[in-house]
DNA sequence: ATGCCTGCAAAGCTTTTGCAGATGC
DNA sequence: GCATCTGCAAAAGCTTTGCAGGCAT
């Protein structure tokens, strides 16, 4: 994700984009809500209001270059496109979040959507749980 | 769902319980939010405030009678818990609903989380999309 | 009788929007 | 220079909560 790609989805090369972008990229984590991006950006000294953060975000994802998840828990989280479809598995218990791919079930899907003449446009799948190595809070 | 259900929830026996006991099993539809439940009771002449209904199906759900999706779009969706488990086909042009349930999708799901040293408590699978016969707005 | 329930209104949270000033091109 | 963008504050949408009176048992 460049700025090449800001201005081809008619977006200006500004500093809250290029610093969102940045922090989406980070390789740590990949699972951002708007708040944690907010609070991020306001560590690292970039005054860059919330409203702002929802503003950007909403406009990478029309323009394809982000996801939104809506997982359990009231905020959604967004996560680069990286044009590899994927799937999640999310801890209830520390948030840990693992993407996984399966082609069996990607293939039963559309499978099942043919049968009930169904069109798929997006899907999500997520399991919860919690990863056998987390122990109780 | 019976009364029995709910004495054995701990629930006293009240008219807005039972009354939104027997929207949830109508048999036409079987998803609907809060606001659409309030809705139904307001014209039909039960003045059940939103906060009750609000209530009502969290104690519910606490109590395993119901399940709560959040589909895409705001709104939670309530369905009653029928024992079966089943996944979702969700038409973004009309929100109809459709169930399903797939053998295959649910092995692999728990074949993938044992792989990964998870533990599945919970999963949602929602396809989106729409219906071959559903024609443009 | 008493403890659980309900309605109303108010508050809480996440997200969106209006507006005036600031900035990229 | 001009359109787009940003920050702030206000508003919006969904859901929860506090409280005083009401109801089930």
């Amino acid at each position: 994700m460049t700025t090449a790609d800001l201005k081809s989805a008619g977006l200006k090369v500004t500093l809250p984009r290029t610093k969102i972008m940045e922090i989406l990229e980070a390789s740590d984590k990949k699972h951002y809500s708007a708040e944690d991006i907010y609070k991020h950006l306001i560590s690292h000294n970039n005054d860059i209001g919330l409203a702002t953060v929802y503003r950007v975000l909403a406009q990478f994802e029309k323009a394809g270059l982000v996801q939104r998840h809506n997982f359990e828990g009231g905020q959604a989280v967004f996560e680069l496109e990286r044009g590899e479809h994927h799937d999640h598995m999310v801890s209830l218990k520390t948030g840990k979040v693992l993407e996984f791919y399966d082609e069996v079930i990607e293939k039963r899907q559309q499978e099942l959507a043919a049968e009930h003449g169904f069109v798929i446009t997006d899907h999500s799948m997520t399991l919860y749980g919690h990863f056998e190595d987390e122990h109780e809070h």
